[in-house]
DNA sequence: TAGAACTTAAACATGT
DNA sequence: TACATGTTTAAGTTCT
């Protein structure tokens, strides 16, 4: 049997020791894990974002952010070669980089924008006769600005940790929202792209005309700024791949890059043409054989493109670097994969596949050697180098930007689609997500592009870098095969079982802490429809050595609900924890004396002598007067609060939360109205799900000797010995008011004296 | 930081 | 005596 963890996810702090255990349970089982994808690496792109004149002088390879993905096993030697000519390039250009260093990230895209369009009008000026002009009538209807689709939003959902969503949305839901989110992005990033590129075609057929003007000296760095600006079109659109990956949408596995990876490019493809440009333009320190000699390999079909675009690595290099349309040096995931494997260690980031992946480069290089010459003598220090790494450092700003927005739009999304109006509460609280840790996310996506990573694997160590847990998972192995779209690894068991993730279904924010012990506390505290869940992920928990995200009291109190006279014998309890949870079959030590002493502990359980021995119920009017913490004060406090932990019961078991789609809490007159607790319910919002039978009925039903025990009066019976002791213990809980003096077990006492106004 | 809730472990008592 | 059951205490963790 598969173990499913449930570490994955965003554990806040201190899960570390609880994954260790866990996975020393696990032995050599083997091991599912869902891993939030929180690589958060600060790569050279990263470290170039965040100071744009800095990086240029210190990291001119920050290219690498966004495009190669080609291993770096090496990037000593090549690197450090380029990074030393780019370095002293950006020294040198730090006076021109100072010069418009009062220019805002903003403007300075602008002004690149503007110097592509003139780039392009004289590169076409100075091409007009020798190119041909495609796509005349198709460049017309691409005259709308250029905009990113509302589905990218969809594509990073990095802001939403998996965790997050799946506190928010049931499995099913949430495999449902996910492949609606594949299906539309890669439909939209279809035309997205398209888009881009027939605007760029059009931008470029539309300055053949106007730009006719336009002196010839200027060209070079026009051209350049054009290219720059393709460049931007291009990791954009690796960047949206990359993240389609991290949803899990694109195959982890090179070999698995199938469907959406395959229509993707396809889709994506740009006419012929736009690539040509993009190499003929030939940057004017190129030799034109360069750009000349790659054109022909993958400017020719887009047929080959989308084919190499998903083909294991053994496309011939040239071919396999054409796979994005826009004749960029690529660097998509697959190829990634296969760079990780194909390319050995002595290799650079910029250098891939027998090629420069220099932005708009792509020389052929046969080895490393021949690449390093070439790097110091094309792309050494000048000012094109220079523009260059500057517009690369745009470009995953830019990108960082973008994501932000578009995940801030998801979040919203979410929200709006799978909150309540008025509890705006979960998102702007994430559990691990303030904006701060959004760019955070939004790092690791570029970082992804890390080439230094050699899969997606590598994941698993950058975790670490939010979450101390990480390094505890990165002790199991996570099985790319095994992840689903949704990022989450889905029990390995019972294909019965509704679509659960490795997690406990339940298992939101609180229990990630599960290893911890109060973890779950909020959540089976607070309204979480156990029943529901349970019956929801009966199959789950029955198979999967997971820990159950409930408290043993609640976990208690649900087997004696499921009974019919809602009442066990403590070996019927044993024989219940063990049925349902495979984890208590496991780990027998422990947990029976805590259900033990959980029993004893508790007031809401009493023991009930009967004929055939002693029994256990509920009294339920206990266990509600259990749940709210203390609460004092005004409505507005309670409200809040029950805001905050319906949230929590959200937490702890959204699926059944939405399943039953509304708030159990809010709906709950014994929590709206704690007061009120005494006249709870028969059934508390924990067993609307669960299969109990009517009330009457069953206590009709049930052997004569004690009446359904389940509340407070009917256990009077039994209770009657256990008030005897209260009386007996530390007498001050009968007389006079004073909790302070009550015995050992408060939770008793206290519960007794505030029950009321508790809440009130 | 304190307190509450929870888990875990253990000692002890009692009954079978 | 061994085991199951039940009670109680204490320590530790986590969260609020």
């Amino acid at each position: 049997m598969s173990v499913c963890a449930t570490v994955y996810g965003i554990c806040p702090v201190g899960l570390q020791a609880r994954v260790s255990s866990l996975a020393a349970r696990i032995g050599g089982t083997s091991v599912l894990m869902t891993l939030p994808i929180y690589a958060r690496v600060r790569t050279q792109g990263d470290m170039m974002v965040e100071s744009a004149s800095e990086t240029i002088r210190s990291a001119p390879s920050g290219q690498n952010g966004v495009g190669s993905l080609s291993g770096q096993a090496d990037g000593g030697s090549g690197a450090g070669a380029a990074g030393t000519a780019g370095g002293s390039a950006g020294r040198d250009s730090a006076a021109g980089a100072d010069s418009n260093g009062e220019m805002s990230p903003a403007e300075l895209l602008h002004f690149q924008q503007q110097q592509a369009l003139q780039v392009a009008r004289q590169f076409l000026l100075q091409q007009a006769s020798g190119l041909s002009s495609p796509g005349n009538s198709e460049s017309k209807q691409s005259a709308s600005a250029v905009q990113v689709p509302v589905s990218v939003a969809m594509m990073s959902p990095q802001m939403l940790t998996p965790q997050q969503m799946q506190q928010i949305l049931s499995p099913p839901q949430l495999q449902a929202l996910l492949q609606q989110q594949q299906a539309l992005m890669l439909q939209q990033l279809q035309e997205y792209y398209k888009k881009q590129q027939e605007q760029l075609h059009l931008q470029l057929l539309t300055q053949q005309q106007a730009g006719k003007q336009q002196p010839k000296e200027a060209l070079g760095n026009k051209q350049l700024a054009f290219q720059q600006q393709l460049l931007q079109m291009q990791q954009l659109q690796q960047q949206h791949l990359l993240n389609l990956q991290r949803q899990g949408l694109v195959s982890l596995q090179p070999n698995q890059a199938s469907g959406p990876l395959q229509t993707l490019p396809q889709a994506a493809v740009c006419p012929t043409d736009l690539p040509q440009l993009w190499k003929g333009e030939g940057a004017p320190g190129q030799p034109a054989e360069d750009s000349i000699k790659q054109e022909g390999l993958d400017l020719t079909g887009t047929a080959t493109t989308a084919t190499s675009f998903a083909s294991p690595p053994k496309v011939s290099p040239p071919l396999s670097h054409h796979t994005l349309p826009n004749g960029q040096p690529t660097v998509l995931t697959p190829r990634r994969d296969s760079s990780s494997h194909e390319e050995a260690p002595g290799s650079h980031p910029l250098y891939g596949h027998g090629e420069c992946k220099w932005p708009g480069c792509e020389t052929l290089c046969e080895d490393l050697g021949q690449f390093i010459k070439h790097l110091n003598t094309e792309h050494a220090l000048d000012d094109r180098s220079t523009a260059q790494c500057r517009v690369q450092m745009q470009v995953v700003q830019q990108l960082e930007i973008q994501l932000a927005k578009e995940s801030e739009r998801l979040q919203a999304m979410m929200a709006h689609l799978h909150m309540r109006p008025s509890e705006p509460k979960p998102f702007s609280q994430p559990v691990s997500d303030p904006p701060a840790s959004l760019l955070q996310l939004l790092h690791g996506s570029l970082d992804s592009r890390d080439p230094t990573l050699g899969g997606w694997s590598l994941h698993l160590p950058r975790c670490s870098q939010l979450n101390p847990c990480s390094s505890s998972f990165s002790k199991v192995t996570i099985s790319a095969a095994d992840s689903f779209p949704d990022g989450l690894v889905h029990p390995p068991t019972s294909a019965a079982a509704p679509v659960t993730p490795l997690r406990p279904p339940g298992l939101g924010s609180a229990s990630l802490h599960s290893g911890g012990p109060a973890r779950r506390r909020s959540s089976d505290k607070f309204c979480s429809p156990i029943s529901s869940e349970l019956a929801q992920n009966h199959e789950f928990y029955k198979n999967a050595d997971v820990r159950p995200p409930f408290t043993y009291a609640s976990l208690i109190r649900q087997a004696i609900l499921e009974t019919p006279d809602r009442q066990l014998t403590l070996n019927e309890i044993y024989n219940w924890f063990t049925r349902m949870f495979a984890y208590f079959r496991r780990n027998t030590a422990t947990w029976k004396n805590a259900v033990r002493h959980n029993l004893s502990l508790h007031k809401c359980f009493v023991r009930v002598e009967n004929v055939k021995g002693a029994v256990w119920t509920v009294d339920e009017r206990e266990y509600q007067k259990r749940r709210p913490p203390k609460m004092t004060g005004s409505p507005t406090l309670v409200k809040n609060m029950i805001s905050g932990l319906s949230y929590g019961a959200l937490n702890a078991s959204y699926q059944a939360a939405l399943a039953e789609s509304s708030f159990p809490l809010l709906n709950s007159p014994g929590m709206l109205n704690p007061g009120s607790a005494s006249s709870l319910l028969p059934l508390s919002h924990d067993d609307v799900g669960a299969p109990v039978e009517p009330l009457p009925s069953n206590g009709s039903s049930s052997p004569p000797r004690l009446s359904p025990p389940q509340y407070s009066h009917q256990v009077q019976v039994k209770e009657e010995p256990a008030e005897a002791e209260e009386d007996r213990r530390p007498g001050p809980s009968l007389g006079p008011p004073n909790p302070s003096t009550t015995g050992p077990p408060e939770d008793r006492e206290l519960e007794e004296e505030l029950p009321g106004e508790e809440l009130s």
